[in-house]
DNA sequence: TGATACAAGTCCCTAAATGAGACCTGTCTT
DNA sequence: AAGACAGGTCTCATTTAGGGACTTGTATCA
């Protein structure tokens, strides 16, 4: 399991860490971008109009959503739909890619949950000091 | 990533998200620092000094992997450690709650390599329309 | 002896990303 | 007639990040 992992950071450094341009590392950027986990999050108890989503998340401003919402696009994570109603409606849903990712990242919130008070007591013991 | 107002979480809390006491957000802020995940990634494989890091991320400013450290030691995920040398040096480490995170990660690497293809076609079909 | 290098950062200035909120088009309701 | 709604876009102000000079003390090089 752990040599695997230095296997594959092996890797990476073979290419002589040029991170820069490394697929994988690409792709993560995107999951790593600030709000797409949680528009997926938002999306996987179904799909979603845009200002269902802006009400599910009422700290990030709708500049940015609508472009968390094309980048999930562009990746393909996520699909656009038009509704031809009056005023036209837009929905959005998970592909199969897009609920592909959500197994990966329930278990990054599994282990938040998880260790949760862990977290809270170093951040305690590191303000305090 | 900025705190949430009580009636900022309350809706949240109707979209069926704990996230009063969320641990998802403090781990999202961490796997959407955007070099973290990276640095995190880079100690796996043994402990590193602070510039052996700065040289296996050649894109990230110092300025920046100071603040990434500090928020992961903070968090109890890194222990950094210094030794008396001339001039003094620093050893950044994974502690066991970082070791215990760096399983999801992984889970999402793999994610990455694997649908890394779909991801690039889904983009280049976007682009082209 | 003086110049330079190293370690691990910090500081400042500029550049880029983000937030807040006005505004848009076209129907529908009051 | 006056909003309201849907799904955005546009501009401007604030926040955050990048780049490089600078720090402190020792060690090495010429």
């Amino acid at each position: 399991m752990r040599d695997l992992s230095v296997a594959k950071l092996a890797r990476f450094s073979d290419l002589g860490f040029d991170l820069g341009n490394c697929p994988v590392r690409s792709v993560l950027s995107h999951v790593s971008a600030k709000w797409t986990v949680l528009v997926l999050l938002l999306l996987q108890s179904g799909p979603k109009r845009f200002n269902a989503l802006a009400r599910g998340m009422p700290d990030v401003s709708k500049r940015m959503l609508t472009q968390s919402l094309r980048d999930l696009e562009r990746d393909g994570l996520v699909a656009r739909q038009v509704f031809d109603t009056k005023p036209p409606s837009v929905e959005y849903r998970l592909t199969p890619l897009g609920e592909s990712l959500m197994q990966p990242i329930e278990q990054l919130v599994d282990w938040a949950t998880l260790k949760q008070s862990e977290i809270a007591d170093a951040r305690a013991r590191f303000d305090a000091a």
